[in-house]
DNA sequence: AGCGGGATTTTCT
DNA sequence: GAAAATCCCGCTT
């Protein structure tokens, strides 16, 4: 099996640590952008702060299929946040990516972004808007172009921070947030 | 440096 | 009708 499956059918705070540090790699208008993962967070149908909490909806639909799809939402009217949808299948449960680091293909993301340096990707819907992620990508498959996720080994322990979620409202003892310890580029340390 | 409002979709009360 | 997994801008200390 490969690392990519192995590790997104597997409950989503299971999977959320393994997603730090592996590669994004985005193909839009002939041009190609890399990214690393440096943050991430965990949610699943347990889960009060999730969408997926109430059931499934149109909106949540892609929460409840298949693992290594993208779920991308709309929110506060203006912003788009992108989730790696995992397993088992039929949980709703996702990985929200709240950051990151770019790797390649830098200035193409300035020119969509419209920012540069730290604000161009510290952020959930600061990222989507750096990879050009809108409503068109729910459901994209991430073993596909344009959008692929290239899992890499895990990082250690001792560079991985744990910690509680940040915006929301509901469910906030719940350790499910994760980033690279001192990366720059995580919203918030 | 820090607070507060605005933008405006999807869902729930 | 209001709140939400947010960000940006303008105003005040």
């Amino acid at each position: 099996m490969s690392a990519f499956a192995s590790v997104l059918e597997q409950p989503a705070y299971i999977a959320a640590p393994q997603l730090l540090g592996a590669i994004l790699e985005r193909e839009i208008s002939g041009q190609v952008i890399r990214v690393r993962i440096v943050e991430v967070e965990a949610y699943d149908e347990t889960d009060a702060a999730s969408h997926s909490y109430k059931g499934r909806t149109p909106r949540t639909d892609i929460m409840f299929g298949e693992p290594g799809h993208l779920y991308v939402y709309f929110t506060y009217g203006m912003h788009y946040c992108c989730n790696i949808v995992t397993g088992p299948e039929d949980t709703g449960a996702a990985v929200l990516i709240r950051a990151v680091e770019p790797i390649e293909g830098e200035a193409f993301m300035q020119d969509l972004r419209k920012q540069a340096g730290i604000e161009l990707s510290n952020g959930p819907a600061k990222l989507c808007q750096a990879l050009g992620i809108d409503k068109n990508m729910n459901g994209h498959d991430l073993t596909q172009a344009p959008l692929k996720l290239i899992i890499q080994s895990p990082l250690k322990k001792n560079e991985i921070t744990q910690t509680q979620r940040i915006g929301i409202s509901q469910g906030k003892d719940a350790p499910w947030r994760w980033y690279i310890t001192g990366n720059p580029y995580v919203s918030k340390p």
